[in-house]
DNA sequence: CGACTTTGACCCGCGC
DNA sequence: GCGCGGGTCAAAGTCG
């Protein structure tokens, strides 16, 4: 059938007439398709007729005027008709079983040497059908017979053909639309379920930090219990209980007693979050009688981060407000530890201001004095930092009221051309897609660094086997440095080798080790642990910038006298390097993030890492910029 | 006029 | 206890 029709329509659109346009030609032509229903016998024969019998009633010669006009043929007629269907079907037929495209041209040959040939006879119809397939490709000069007629007919089957193409056209536009609004939703979902996995990674943060202070309050208690006079148990309890209850306190509380050293671990882990119902008393008498003293005895509202709150609160609410001012840097954090959280405040609240004492810095080479991160930052103040002639500069999120973001923005003093951007603390408000992807970088990196810190179920590993396992990789793209009171992820972009290309050469060469690569198969316990644990170490250096399988490459110093071992890493760490590659190789953010976008799209397949590089790379980015590298300096309480 | 920046003063914690 | 440094405030100035 459809060879049939294909041969009979080769010149014409052959997909044409396999479809609704056959209906309206058969009614045309009923009649004469009824003569030669009756005069083919085999459904075979009847369905290589249906070609031909449009061929004859849309391009009628002499027997067609005769088929049309004159009553029904008679059986010579219909012999003589059958006679050279049969045979047309039956060589076509065989033509087809060969080849199509060689029945095509049996026909286009046939058309060829019948043109002008009218031989009486069984050539006749073999005549009509010729001129049919002629006329369909040359116009309708030759047609003798009832050229309205016909011109109806192609007039209708121009129509229907256009109708029917245009109905196509509209179906694909609609799909094409579909596809689009797919395509959208899409990314919408994506950067929802980013944000939802960021938010997710927090809260079982907090789920940890919260247990792990359980846990070690208990047995701390019962440690003091346990150990030396009652009342000066009950004493010391009571003192760590007032500098806010939590892993952190507890051991700086041992410190405390023992040789009070670790005022820099106190400030990092002090404001872990931990509401002890059974301290709120102690808190509470802490609490107002603190040099701070809250007004009225009522609790700052932790939640109002407010530039309006700052400003309406002057200093006392400032200073009362743990959440608000002192959870960010430095000196605010030492005051948590005094100031402790109110009883009434949520369990789930100190988490965030546990959150917010990791810092992020990002060192770039910008000109601009500011890198563009999508967000909109109000400076609030400007300091000369020693040992640095470039003075600092600090902003705070203006992009929601009450957003606790900020970040201090300060050229480094080696290198002028160096801008390094601390920032602190998880926006409250949605994001532009421009500020997508610093802000998860940004997070992620925090995560990474606090899903560590603030694990102390098993602080025991031995610092040196932490130093391998964190650091394995030879390559000095990240430090810890023991400088900062509090945790601080540094991406260092201005390293002058190629970042990805860096990550491609290390991917090579590294190997699992089963043992060591445990701890990093969970951000939470193996990777942050070890920056627990390696908090009085220094010089440790770790990179972010390796990425295989998922995975990302860690590197030290130490580890550089080891063998390549590779460790598993959060994906999410392989978006951070991605990111901050694409936006340290393009200020203008939007390309960056689009780069980071297509990184991270990219993760999915087995090739993520060369998806991340390629996307990275793809951009207008750059990345060949011998200046760009991925450095991670993570900054932890020394001793 | 509102938003933003500048800048001196202030507060606080830490180290000596 | 004092000085230092980090961080913030808030009035004054600037800008669009």
């Amino acid at each position: 059938m459809e060879k049939g029709w294909g041969l009979t329509l080769d010149s014409d659109s052959r997909g044409f007439f396999l479809n609704k346009q056959l209906p309206s030609v058969i009614d045309h032509t009923s009649s004469k398709r009824n003569i030669f229903c009756n005069t083919t016998d085999s459904p075979k024969t009847m369905t290589m007729f249906s070609g031909v019998e449009l061929s004859a009633v849309r391009f009628p010669r002499r027997e067609d005027q005769l088929s049309l006009t004159m009553p029904p043929p008679s059986s010579d007629e219909n012999r003589a008709a059958t006679s050279v269907v049969d045979f047309f079907s039956e060589k076509n037929r065989t033509v087809n079983d060969r080849d199509d495209s060689k029945a095509v041209a049996a026909v286009s040959v046939k058309k060829e040497s019948s043109h002008g040939e009218a031989t009486p006879g069984p050539s006749n119809l073999n005549t009509g059908l010729n001129l049919h397939l002629r006329t369909a490709n040359t116009g309708s000069d030759e047609s003798t017979v009832d050229d309205g007629v016909k011109s109806d007919i192609e007039d209708k089957l121009t129509k229907n053909k256009m109708v029917r193409l245009q109905v196509e056209l509209q179906n694909m536009n609609d799909e094409n639309q579909k596809l689009k609004e797919m395509l959208a939703q899409v990314s919408n979902n994506y950067s929802a379920l980013q944000m939802h996995v960021v938010s997710i990674m927090q809260q079982q943060q907090q789920l940890q930090q919260q247990q792990n202070h359980r846990t070690d309050t208990a047995q701390l208690i019962q440690h003091h219990q346990m150990n030396n006079n009652k009342d000066q148990e009950v004493k010391h309890e009571r003192q760590f209980l007032d500098l806010g209850p939590s892993t952190a306190t507890v051991e700086t509380t041992d410190d405390q007693v023992s040789n009070n050293s670790s005022s820099s671990e106190e400030r990092t882990r002090s404001a872990t979050p931990q509401n002890n119902n059974n301290n709120n008393i102690v808190q509470d008498v802490k609490y107002n009688n603190s040099t701070t003293t809250l007004k009225d005895g009522i609790p700052f509202d932790n939640q109002d981060h407010s530039s309006a709150s700052y400003r309406d609160c002057k200093r006392v609410n400032r200073d009362e407000s743990p959440e608000s001012e002192s959870q960010g840097w430095a000196s605010n954090n030492n005051k948590v530890p005094k100031l402790n959280h109110p009883p009434s405040k949520p369990i789930e609240q100190s988490p965030d201001a546990t959150m917010r004492k990791a810092r992020v810095s990002v060192r770039a080479r910008s000109e601009a004095p500011m890198i563009t991160d999508g967000c909109q930052w109000r400076k609030y103040g400007q300091k000369m930092a020693k040992g640095n002639p470039c003075p600092r500069a600090y902003y705070r999120c203006t992009m929601a009221v009450g957003c606790p973001v900020r970040k201090q923005v300060q050229r480094c003093a080696e290198d002028r051309t160096i801008l390094i951007t601390t920032y602190e603390g998880n926006h409250i408000h949605p994001l532009p897609p421009a500020a997508m992807a610093m802000a998860s970088t940004t997070t992620a990196a925090a995560n990474m660094l606090l899903s560590g810190s603030m694990s102390s179920a098993d602080g025991l590993m031995n610092p040196n086997l932490l130093a391998r396992a964190i650091l394995p990789c030879s390559s000095n793209m990240a430090t810890i440095s023991a400088s900062a009171p509090f945790p601080t992820v540094t991406l260092d972009l201005t390293n002058n080798s190629n970042p990805l290309q860096m990550l491609r050469s290390q991917q090579t060469q590294f190997q699992v080790p089963l043992g060591q690569s445990q701890n990093f198969a969970t951000p939470h316990n193996g990777f942050g642990q070890g920056l627990y644990n390696q908090s009085k170490f220094s010089g440790l250096q770790l990179s972010s910038a390796g990425a295989q399988d998922n995975h990302m490459q860690n590197v030290s110093s130490a580890a550089q006298l080891q063998a390549h071992q590779t460790h598993p890493q959060p994906s999410l760490a392989d978006s951070v390097s991605a990111a901050t590659a694409a936006i340290t190789a393009d200020p203008n953010f939007t390309a960056a993030l689009a780069a980071a976008i297509s990184s991270i799209i990219g993760n999915n397949g087995t090739n993520q890492n060369n998806n991340n590089i390629n996307a990275a790379g793809s951009t207008a980015n750059p990345i060949s910029n011998p200046n760009n590298n991925n450095k991670m300096i993570s900054n932890f309480p020394g001793n």
